[in-house]
DNA sequence: AAACAAATGGACCAACCAGTCCATATTTAA
DNA sequence: TTAAATATGGACTGGTTGGTCCATTTGTTT
């Protein structure tokens, strides 16, 4: 058993609240104080439990990928089929344009752009977590292959990385003011080089 | 003639310089300091001719915009077929993985993914800009299609805004820490959507 | 009861932030 | 020479930044 006095909060749960703060307003714009407000924290327990802001924000990058990766691979296996299953990603980008959560993007693609570059453990985690989405996007299209919704001649790789950066760009329209059915058409369109 | 002593910088080359800063490390960032410092000005010549910090970044913005559609319409007209402006547009994003102004991305997407949605103005800016560039990939679509390059069947405006899209994908992918081959791979995957 | 671990709040830090003000000097045209 | 416009540097503001330290309290297990 555990001697002391037990945390009175639930370190997953008040990760993911950061998370989507970070989420929210980038890296640099959450300062510490809205973290500690919305995280419920003081800041002693706040340095005690998480180091830094920048040991909590490597930790939110990866609970993030973790969760976006379990949620991906739970969507494809749901799915009536690889092709069904892409479409239905690229098309729920539309719905991103409104709503509480609108337009947030996506948090490893916003650091990306923010500050990955310039930060080689930050670059890291974001290349490896946007790895293996990728590799879920390999599988969803072999998949299709196999079932012959897509050409075999293609190399499924490719398609995979076309996918995600495409997806990137989709939510990257979506915080420049895209509305829905822009959103759509063009989704339709990434779905035709998959023909 | 002007009365008094003239100005002793050329508001646009120092305006220019300033977008590089922005270009480079985005809004928030760019300290005033360094954005003295690279634009060559005292505190009090800087707040005489351009006000504040945001309303530099308007203008910024404003200059990158018109810079950017001059740029790209010359390249259109210097180009061979509508087809060749656009393949060479998305492959020339394979060059920005190395050298000095690697890794920058686009300023308008960026400003969008970094507080666009938060402020209206900018917003108005941003989305007008790339209003203005989309109007350009339209004619080169247009241009295509009686070249008979890309069937006139498809709508040459949703072409355009996938072509955007693509941009700014395969940019942020760049800023992920994608390779040139990567690039020229999705390159070519996004061209087949305009057979 | 003793030992241990966590919670708390406040004092404090140096550094930085954008921005204002001012007095003075410099350059130009009239 | 005078008037107008710019240049300059420094003093200064109030606010915020992330982060440290500490003394005290509270809760839990042995």
């Amino acid at each position: 058993m555990m001697i002391g006095r037990p945390l009175e909060f639930n370190p997953d749960i008040v990760l993911e609240s950061a998370m989507q703060l970070f989420w929210r307003k980038g890296y640099e714009s959450s300062s510490l104080q809205e973290l500690l407000i919305t995280m419920g924290l003081s800041k002693s327990s706040f340095y005690q439990t998480f180091k830094s802001k920048h040991a909590l924000f490597q930790s939110c990058i990866q609970h993030y990928g973790k969760s976006l990766n379990n949620e991906i691979r739970t969507q494809l296996k749901n799915a009536d089929s690889g092709k069904t299953f892409i479409n239905n990603l690229l098309n729920n980008v539309a719905n991103e344009t409104s709503g509480p959560d609108a337009r947030r993007g996506c948090l490893l693609m916003n650091t990306a752009s923010e500050f990955a570059q310039t930060d080689q453990e930050i670059a890291e985690l974001v290349s490896s977590s946007i790895d293996s989405i990728t590799n879920i996007f390999e599988l969803a299209i072999q998949q299709a292959q196999r079932q012959e919704e897509i050409s075999s001649d293609k190399n499924a790789r490719t398609l995979a990385t076309y996918l995600v950066s495409n997806m990137s760009g989709l939510k990257n329209m979506v915080k420049a003011g895209a509305d829905r059915e822009t959103i759509k058409r063009i989704a339709s369109i990434v779905m035709t080089a998959l023909d």
